[in-house]
DNA sequence: AATTCTTGCTTCATCGATTGAGCAAGCATG
DNA sequence: CATGCTTGCTCAATCGATGAAGCAAGAATT
């Protein structure tokens, strides 16, 4: 029967053969609408335990190129290397599939002609819909999309052409802030300026936090020292050479920093270690970003965990409410106390 | 002319009627074989302008439909939170992409029900291809692609049905092994069986890990102790409890431990933290699984760190030979100095 | 001048699923 | 008995891209 070397896949009209009856009954009983086409029981039965036997798969190339919605579901997202994003995927799979749609992700490793290449090839595969995280450039891809008919919604990283939904990095800003100048005036006894160190100085959600972060500051007194704003990128690599060239200009170091994000905090910690600056008085961290085992680096680490969960609720909503309105959904992040 | 309202995508009829000529020399100009079918580069070329003015997209329903190999590859994946899988998934985008292929990864969260859901709609979706990364049942996957005609290979976790790329988990384990005894006997002076903990006893992996573990503990004289082999799933919280419960029934807990994974060693370290136990001596650790923050936990703890490159470059190497011999690849892991 | 060859297209069937329209048989109603 | 309604299907067009086959016009060969 169900031949294990069969070359051709089992289509409908197969099944229609099998069964005596016609192809469009077929196609009726196995997508569920077989009441509305008055098709009786007893047929639907005998196309079902047919189509099971011979392993009868849909073809979704030619079901979505029929219907007027594929159900097929894109997001682009920068990488898989932090918890951050990972969740979001996850998560994003699994609301996805509750909804009866078919997620396809793909990673553009921040870069931006990836990112367009991307979109296009979604497009190509005819998305219902593009969720695009931590775009370098939202707008451009909310562009193609909207020539095509697909809706698009900015995660992450806000744009001005679509509904967003981002984490209050503010609020979280100034909160990580605030505890770690408290840390460090505890553990120092000094009001002194913190460092600032990762992220890219022109995207949306470095500069609400270098926002928070200097009102963090100002709050308590404290002048922010402009040499200690370093907005070099996300990479650890780069992150790790801000710190090097720092050093070479500065002495003593500054007690305390906000680092922005865990990849860059992956390069702080790597400079530290190996320079050896800081030996015997680590400096207070402040990580805009959770990940398990930072949070067991030390005592001397505050965390701002995004509310990934409560983020892909709201982009949920909007998709299912169909809302188009340029908003800026703002999730407040959790500040994490450590350990 | 290209208006943003539009609700119909552009097709190649509606190009072919813009520039006066018929919808299969559109289709030849824009898949690139125009030689083949002659058709004049003056045509071509306006062809190719009216179809970037109108912002063209490709229908890859209606492209795949058509043809017979979709050129898409996907991968189902357990889980993304860790560096292996995340790696695992970036280098496969990418490898993909090089070969003119689209992937289409999807998460199953360590659920075998949804691996088989999740294979379903790849075959819907048409793969030429799919990869079962760490399956727990890879052969259940196989005979399914098989009887649609599409290739399998496995990752990771090997099977007994298709092609397998996977560590020499036996030899990375055993020199873990080494490595965390040594450091126990320079350490502590002592000569004492580790505790191993974490994965699934039953597969292939563990079993491979355990053996590599016997065998180092054999090499140095020391007996394995059967009560201390905790294979109690890769979860955290599991983890977590499987060490709760030891240290209700053994005191002194061991000096060191072999810890099956990041994802295990994040409850192993969560319990080391919150219980107290083992607190101003810290045990010797080896993890089987690499993770930057991990590795500046302190200098008490080695890893493996799996070559996810080389694994996919042998992936990808069986796919574009065509090779479909049930050979298993092991690929050695690095074991990685610490710091 | 008749023929073959080449160039540069067009025509049309096809991939598999979907769905509006239609049709035949059976039953009920007047 | 004629008419209309219900049930349970089938027919055929369609989605958009592809490519084998074919055709007309001009160039080259005999």
């Amino acid at each position: 029967m169900n031949r294990t070397t069969q070359t051709k896949r089992t289509t409908i009209y197969d099944l229609a053969e099998l069964a005596g009856t016609s192809a469009s009954a077929v196609s009726a009983v196995l997508n569920g609408n077989w009441k509305k086409r008055r098709i009786s029981a007893k047929l639907a039965d005998k196309i079902t335990k047919l189509a099971e036997e011979q392993g009868y798969a849909l073809n979704m190339q030619a079901s979505v190129l029929r219907r007027e919605r594929s159900k097929i579901i894109g997001m682009i997202v920068p990488k898989y290397d932090n918890r951050y994003f990972g969740s979001i995927v996850e998560q994003f799979e699994t609301l996805a599939r509750e909804r009866g749609l078919f997620p396809i992700i793909t990673c553009t490793r921040r870069d931006p002609a990836l990112e367009v290449e991307a979109a296009r090839a979604m497009l190509s595969y005819q998305v219902d819909c593009l969720i695009a995280t931590g775009a370098t450039d939202p707008d451009r891809i909310v562009d193609l999309c909207a020539a095509a008919g697909v809706r698009t919604i900015n995660l992450d990283l806000p744009g001005a052409r679509a509904p967003s939904v981002i984490s209050d990095n503010y609020g979280g800003a100034l909160e990580l802030t605030r505890r770690v100048l408290a840390n460090c005036e505890k553990e120092y006894g000094e009001k002194t300026p913190l460092l600032f160190v990762g992220g890219r100085g022109t995207d949306h959600n470095t500069m609400e936090r270098v926002r928070g972060f200097r009102d963090a500051h100002a709050e308590a007194g404290v002048t922010v020292d402009e040499t200690l704003m370093l907005t070099c990128g996300y990479a650890p690599e780069k992150a790790e050479s801000a710190m090097r060239q720092l050093a070479e200009r500065l002495s003593p170091l500054p007690r305390g920093m906000f680092v922005n994000s865990t990849i860059s905090l992956e390069g702080v910690m790597r400079w530290i270690r190996r320079s050896g600056h800081y030996a015997g008085r680590v400096p207070q961290l402040g990580c805009f970003d959770w990940d398990p085992f930072v949070a067991m680096l030390g005592d001397h680490i505050e965390m701002v965990r995004q509310d990934v969960p409560k983020m892909l609720e709201a982009v949920f909503g909007i998709i299912d409410s169909g809302a188009t309105d340029l908003t800026v959904v703002q999730i407040p992040p959790i500040v994490e106390k450590i350990g």
